[in-house]
Parts: structure tokens; sequence; C-alpha cells
DNA sequence: GGCAAAATTGACATCGTTGTCAATTTGACT
DNA sequence: AGTCAAATTGACAACGATGTCAATTTTGCC
């Protein structure tokens, strides 16, 4: 329930009849609609005087400044693309509503699209409509698609980006949390607790973000010192049924892996399903983990050692970057990184 | 995937510079502004052939009508609130997203509130600005709240109301499944595979939805012959760590179910997880299912047999309503119901 | 105290649409 | 053909905010 925004109990209206304008509040401070205007957006040149003034009367008369006028006179863009294209379910679906969530208190027009339309998108750029995008894996990191906005000239901000040595294209506004370290840091857990042998079910190698996490799992080894084995390697897609049939494909192996880090949540659940499909019990003789701590992993059994990510942060960063750029398109390009954390829970133990 | 809402490819304009408002498509077709208006507002009093100018010019400059300036000038109520104080994640997640898809084709403004407070809503429906409430389970059956809100003259949609015998207040529009009926048929389908010692977790009993999906249970017990017993039905209250203990409960017990019946999805999880705490294998030993047919009932393992209500069918019927009421506010109250489906899973089997 | 420059304030036009109401056309019926 | 009513069409104001630019006040400095 803590994602509900609730509405503000608003104090009863000395004039419950019709909502208060600006006018009706220039009136009741003494001064003149521009005046009005201009405290109620931020705007320089207002005396203290002035600006107390109509704030008491803005209080007093309950005004709500209205959006469809605002925008109608402003032409400020309104309208927010983001792009999702990703094989797993929970990940969809959490960006979603967060995007969403995000979106609510700027009042912009959310559009989820499956892939970017360069021209339409252009032509609602110059049209002044568009805010600007939102890139999620694995578009965040198409660099062709990305060369192609930054030259329409198109805001975009890339979650899941990849970031840390150079790359040939620096456009866009990066968010993300760090998955190397994030990887890392799960199978160094994996390891204190005694296991030695570690599957690994990665991601499509051409997203940067399975790639930068089975990074983070061989950074764990190394620390280690466990050399890296091919065979405890294989290469899912980050849906459920990948999973499902990646964990097969370790468990049958001729020397079991006693713990397996799946890359995200959907597939570390794929991967208990097939486990038990096998007899094998988690996490006593299996350990599982997995990456996200999507909705679903606090609900199955047994509940999943996950690392957790704020898509909730994310987006609202996101939203906020690109609302800031819309005034200022030439401010630097921020580079924001979430914190991320382990989520232990019951799927895994000591071998 | 199928969520989401893809933005049709717009035709490129002939001016790409700005988009074309009515002034531009009057003097293409050589008509005044109103005239334009009328058409595409779908308002009587226009020849065929000036409609049908109005539409070539339409096309021809990709004409867009701006929301802004509409909502501006007419005045339609736009704000949408739907209510939401249900104990089961899933479910609150569902329709916080299934609304918003739904409100989108409309432009309504989505405001999800915990409660309902009748003063800021009575004002904002003098305002004109509140299109009307969707009460979701248990509001839609606080008749309290009900009396309240018909007194208040604020419009309203009761999803998963109670129908049938004749209740008090019969004001609001009802939209829902029979739920009475679903859980029958799933209680027939335990019976069918062989169950007759069937245990039910069912909602709080002040949750009409939760007495509805009991007497269900309870016609499919008898269509069959079998008689109540009191030990086998338990309360929870439809959230994952109440299924948990109902289900330790049931299971503990000297002579064990062969099957449970959840009546929701998250307390079919928490039931599945205390199985296997028990060492209980689902479905060999034990069939569990549930009802609701939640995003996570496929990834669990077993995948759940379920009963399927379409939320979105529902939030958009509900949002389509209101928005009709809008324009004829006594039309009479419409009572929808949605189909349900029973989704067989993985879950059970025969005992 | 006087003057220019800077800061503050306000009058009014404007955004794109719909509502009002009057002007015009069409049609039906003597 | 002539009349009156009904249907169609359009001119113009209005919605509530912001942008422009000019008028006014304050400030700084000699």
């Amino acid at each position: 329930m803590d994602r509900i925004h609730f509405a503000e109990t608003s104090a009863i209206q000395t004039s419950p009849l019709k909502p208060s304008t600006i006018k009706d509040v220039a009136r009741e401070a003494g001064v003149s609609i521009k005046t009005v205007s201009r405290v109620i957006n931020g705007e320089p040149h207002v005396s203290a005087r002035m600006r107390e003034k109509v704030l008491a009367s803005v209080e007093l008369l309950n005004f709500k400044i209205n959006a469809a006028a605002r925008s109608l006179r402003s032409k400020l863009a309104k309208q927010l693309v983001v792009v999702l294209d990703n094989p797993s379910q929970s990940y969809t679906e959490a960006v979603q509503i967060n995007a969403v969530l995000a979106c609510q208190p700027f009042g912009f027009e959310l559009s989820l699209q499956g892939s970017a339309d360069l021209d339409a998108l252009t032509i609602a750029l110059e049209n002044g409509m568009l805010v600007g995008l939102v890139l999620t894996p694995p578009l965040s990191n198409d660099f062709e698609l990305l060369d192609r906005l930054s030259e329409a000239g198109v805001p975009f901000v890339r979650v899941g980006a990849e970031r840390g040595p150079e790359k040939f294209n620096e456009a866009g506004d990066k968010i993300g949390i760090d998955d190397r370290i994030a990887a890392s840091e799960m199978t160094a857990h994996l390891i204190a607790l005694g296991h030695r042998r570690i599957g690994f079910i990665t991601g499509a190698q051409s997203y940067d973000v399975a790639r930068r996490r089975l990074m983070g799992y061989y950074d764990g080894l190394e620390r280690a010192g466990i050399s890296r084995d091919p065979s405890l390697v294989v290469e899912g897609d980050f849906s459920y049924a990948s999973g499902l049939s990646c964990g097969e494909t370790l468990m049958s192996q001729a020397s079991r892996p006693t713990a397996i880090f799946a890359s995200n949540d959907d597939m570390a659940a794929g991967c208990l399903a097939s486990a038990y499909k096998l007899g094998l019990r988690v996490p006593d003789t299996l350990s599982v983990v997995g990456f996200d701590d999507a909705p679903f992993s606090r609900i199955i059994y047994p509940a999943l050692t996950t690392v957790h990510q704020s898509l909730n942060d994310m987006m609202e960063q996101a939203v906020t970057i690109l609302a800031a750029r819309r005034s200022d398109p030439d401010a630097p390009l921020r580079d924001v990184v979430i914190a991320h954390s382990l989520v232990k829970r019951e799927s895994c133990a000591a071998p």
C-alpha cells in the first residue's frame, strides 16, 4: 500500500461553488494576476511583501492551478515516452507502474511503447509536445538507437545503462544500480556461506546488463580465488521459461553446483521450479538466489534471496531529470547511481 | 506485454512545424471553426457534405485535438478516483495498473486513495471536476459509505459488489464476476478429481466477497452430497501471511484434507509455503488451488490452479460506465457480470 | 537632492477549443 | 410561388493561465 498516493484532504473552500482562479487570488491579495502568476511559478522579480500576500490568499482560497489552462498557454511539453521491450514480465510490470506514479506529480502524459518510432518522436519534439524518453534495457544500450536519438535531439534517460570504461556514445542521462558490484556482492555472500561450485544463469549476452552481472559473478569468484568453470555458466533470456530449462541443465550435470545464482528473479523462480521437479530441496540441497527483488520474490517458496533495486527511485529520478532538462536542455549530463541492497531471505543456506 | 498501448505511428504531417489546429482545418475545408468542432465532437446539425469535407481535411492535416484547450473550455470532469484498501498486495497492484490503463483513452486523471474523503469528493463534484469513484472490495460493500455517497450524489461503480437477493442499498453501478458460482465450479473440479476432504481458507467474513466464495464452496460440496465439516474451514484475511498460518492449521489436523482451496492466490501461495515447510509435496500429497489468477500464480511452483478474473475488463468497464454517466447521470444502473474461467495448472491432482 | 539604471508591477493579447446566439439556408405545406 | 418552421452554419466571447512590453517604483551613486 505504500505506493498509493493519498490525495491531501483539502481544506473547505470559502466559496465551494467554483475552484478559485488566479484572478480570484489577485483580487483577494489586491495585486495583478501577473504577480500571482509569478509567485506561483517561483519567478524572480517579486518583492517579499507581495509574495507573502499572494501566498496567504492562495492558502485562504485553496487555490489549485488549472493545469489545462497552463499547458494551453505555456505549451510546455507534457508527453513522456517509456520504451519497454523486456522479456521479464515482472520487470515490465514494475516499470510500468512506477513510471505511472513518477509521472503523476508532474502531470505528464505517459505513453508506453514497445519500440521507438523516430519519425513520430521527432515530430512530437519539434511540436514541443515531448518531454523525453525513458529507455529501459536492452534498448538503453542500443547504441545505434542512441546515436539516432542524439542526432534527432530527443532528450532521453537510459535506465540500466552501461557505465564505466569509455563508451562510444556518451549521450543521454544515465540511471542505474551498479550491477557488477551487486552481483559480486551476492557471489561473495554465497561464498561466505561456504559454496564453491556456484552455477550462474546469465541473460542474453547481447544485453549489457546481463554481461555486467556476469562480470560481477566472475569478480566475486576471483576475489575468493575460485577459478571459473565454463560448465557452470548457462545462458538464459531473463524469462521464467529459460530459468526452468537452464536450471535443469545445471542440475543434471555430473557434479552439480551447490548454489545457483540466476541473474534475475524470473529465472530464479524457474530454477526453483526445476529444482522441485528434480526432487532437490531448496535451500537444503541447493541454494538459489536471484536479482531484482520482484514483487513475487517474497511470495514464492522459499522466499528468494535477491538483490533489491528500487525501480521506484529509478523512475522518479528519470522523470525528474527529463522534467529539469525541459527548461535547461544543455545542463550537464547526469549519471545517477541508485543504491542497491542484498535482501537475504530463505532460498539460500550453507551447502 | 499485451498491456502496453502502442501509439499509432502517425503519418508525416504536411507542415511538421506546428500541430494543426481546428482553425487550420477550417481554412483547409473552407468552413467555420465551429463546424469543425461539431464534426469532431459528433454533434448533430451537420450536413453530410460538410462532415465529409471536414474529415478529409482532418486526415490531410493530421489534426489531433488539443486536450488542454478542450478541457479548459468545456470543463468536462476529468478526475476519477479509485478507492483501494485491500490486504492482498497482488490485487492492489493489479487494480492500480489496470485502472491506469483504463483511464488513458479517456484522458482521465487518476487519483488512487486509501479511503473516501466525502467532503473533498463533494466539493470536487460540485466543481464538476469529478467523473466518479471506483470502489473496490471491501469498500464496495460498505453500505454506510454507499449511502453517504448516494446522498452526496457522487457517481460510483462498485467492483466486486454483492448482487442477488435484495439488498438495502441499490445505488451505484455494479461490476464483478459471479464469485459464488466460480467457487462452486472450483470445488466441483476438486471433487471430480476425487477429493472428498477439501479444506477452505476464507477471507475475513466481514468481506462480502469472502462470504460469497465460501458459499460457493458449500454449494459445490452440497451438490456432490458431501457434508460440511467446520474443522475444514479456517478464516484468513486475504494476505500471504494468513495463508501460511491457515495452511499450517489445516495440515496439522488429525485427518488432513487432501486438497485446500484458498479463496485468493496470495493465501494459496502462503499455503504452498506451509506445505513445503511441513514436507508435503504438492500436488502429490496435497492439492492447492487459489482464486484471482494473480500475475505470480504461474511463476510459483507448482503453477497454481486458480480462477481467472479479468481486472482488466473490470476496470475498463468501470471507467467506461462512469464516463457515460457523465453525460447522462440518470441512465439506468448497470450490473455487469464479467466472465470468469477456471485456469487449470499444476497445483492440483487426484488424491 | 537629482539622475540613471535596475527592479518591480501591471495591462493586455494570446493559446485552441467550445458555448451562445444570431444569420442563413433548406424544406414542407398552402 | 409564398410562408413559416426547422435545420444548418458561422461570428464572436469565454475558459484560466502565461508572455510581452510598457509603466512605475526603488536603488545606487555623485
